[in-house]
DNA sequence: CCCATATAATTGAGTTTGTCAACGATAATT
DNA sequence: AATTATCGTTGACAAACTCAATTATATGGG
């Protein structure tokens, strides 16, 4: 059993996706935290991608891209545990990456099981178009929000996100 | 192009997950409430999977279930836009749920090309339950919210889930 | 120092999920 | 009545997830 953070996409591709009828909001389900975030997810990722694609990324390649440019040098199995992704898909993401020269492995000095993964100079650029990106598809996807909101809902959700 | 609601359920699939290096959460992407959203609701659905598996469920046929036994009658379709899953992805759903004996597909008098699901009332008895579960679920995801902040944040996440 | 055990990355096989196009039946529109 | 659109269904395909096994290395205990 296993939860992925972005699951294989999900189906319904359709960036914004029609009008739901009333009388299925009345239902326990729309009550449910974790069902209205797994929605927005789904709604928001339709965005991004859509987004991101012009751009020859998904969200998952961005995320891994994110997290390289932004952090101290990510293992692959810290990506795996940030991302929520299984260590076999760190792999493969990391592959096309390096293919399409936008991140590097190199070996750990402190443990030679272990690579960091590094952005290239190509990658970080990449990056910040991408990031930049992004941030405009977020704003259409949380447009029912006004920025007080949209701090809280960080704040909350990075209370459940991160434990 | 797609996102489907759950995605094929995300990878990695343990309930808690290790702890995250606070070096990772200083990157960019922990202030995307995209990913944040994604990371809560794989957290969610790994911890809502396995309160389901005993009783013969996962998330998605949960959440099908759930919105058939909470809502008048709803059709293929309205279950598709709902849950933003594939039509073709509700067939297969309701064909294992109905052969379960949860649900039954019922012709619509108002239009013939339509289906209308219902509960059965073994339906509903599992519902009863696996609602229950889920909610224990969702207690444990949340923890780190108390009531008040729950509520905040079921309201700020519905305003972008429905537009 | 040697051994047992654990971990990092990788591979590959198998399952699930998502994507999309096409079809038959029916409805809506003109 | 004829065209066009919609609903459920099927099937073929692609993407993602799951898991077990492998190799290389680390770590801890005798």
């Amino acid at each position: 059993m296993a939860e992925s953070l972005e699951h294989a996409g999900d189906p319904l591709g359709g960036v914004a996706g029609p009008a739901v009828p009333e009388r299925l909001l009345a239902a326990g389900l729309a009550d449910e935290i974790e069902f209205l975030a797994a929605r927005a997810r789904s709604l928001g990722s339709a965005q991004a991608n859509a987004v991101l694609a012009p751009l020859g990324l998904k969200v998952r390649s961005y995320s891994v891209l994110a997290v390289v440019c932004g952090a101290a040098e990510p293992s692959q199995r810290e990506l795996a545990e940030f991302l929520r992704l299984d260590p076999s898909q760190i792999v493969t993401l990391v592959d096309a990456l390096e293919q399409g020269g936008l991140v590097a492995r190199a070996p750990d000095p402190r443990d030679r099981r272990s690579k960091v993964i590094r952005p290239t100079p190509a990658g970080q650029d990449l990056y910040r178009q991408a990031a930049e990106a992004v941030r405009t598809a977020e704003d259409v996807s949380l447009a029912a929000l006004d920025g007080a909101e949209r701090d809280q809902l960080r704040g909350l959700l990075r209370k459940i996100a991160f434990g």
